[in-house]
DNA sequence: ATTATATGCAACTGACAGGTTGCAGTTCGT
DNA sequence: ACGAACTGCAACCTGTCAGTTGCATATAAT
């Protein structure tokens, strides 16, 4: 009983909003949807720079682990080779706080909030 | 057209997900939304912070910045204080990404879509 | 075995975010 | 007019984030 107040969240929702805030991760992440798979190395090759420099592996391998660590998605070590795969489940999450946020959103968007539960980890079936 | 790469996002999306990525300017904005407009000072001394002091005016002060500038509040001069609303049009946009960003979210969310652009624009209007 | 390819780890840099303090300028109330 | 309350601005501190480089290590192919 240290603590009585409120508490600021420190729930997931930190993670991944922050992890969705840099539009290098959302462009890895909707590549990893739509395109399946793919390694570090072969991502640093795609990704927009916005300068004439693409970005190092390293780069993205810790905007990867942002990723992993936000639950949007996890390595799967084949070989020498590590492929990530998306898990875009906990959008959801965030699809319910913003539809929880809104005073006439919520009537507007409250009869979709169940369907919302439905969605599983498939993104891209690891095989 | 100096530019052929996909170029990196750069829009709204970097503001708006960077704006929702911390747990005090969430509470700020749910708490404009649900209890009304309020001030600086006023929020101050509303704002959970996890330690036992409160958070300075000047520390809420940028914290509604950031949220003017993604578009999710606007100030109002009443006399010598500022009232801060909170204007949650620019959620669609948030929305309308993870909607589409999905493989099958795109199926199951489709129909939804079309709706989310009813949301009325309150302040928006930055110009 | 040797070489090429791919990942893992650590140190380092530059920039920005969150937060504080102090002070100056305005507006309200009496 | 005078003081109280509120906002605005600027400097400053600290931690974290994005990104890089260099090197070590593991796996695959020949």
């Amino acid at each position: 009983m240290t603590d009585e107040r409120p508490e600021v969240s420190r729930g997931p929702l930190d993670e991944l909003f922050g992890a969705l805030a840099d539009p290098t991760r959302r462009f890895i992440l909707q590549r990893l949807i739509h395109q399946g798979p793919a390694t570090a190395t072969h991502l640093a090759g795609e990704c927009p720079t916005s300068r004439d420099a693409p970005l190092t592996r390293q780069a993205i391998v810790k905007h990867l682990q942002i990723l992993v660590d936000a639950g949007l998605a996890r390595p799967v070590r084949v070989g020498r080779e590590v492929r990530y795969t998306a898990t875009p489940a906990p959008l959801a999450t965030v699809v319910s706080w913003l539809t929880e946020t809104g005073p006439r959103w919520d009537r507007r968007m409250e009869k979709f909030r169940g369907r919302l539960d439905t969605i599983d980890d498939q993104g891209t079936s690891t095989a």
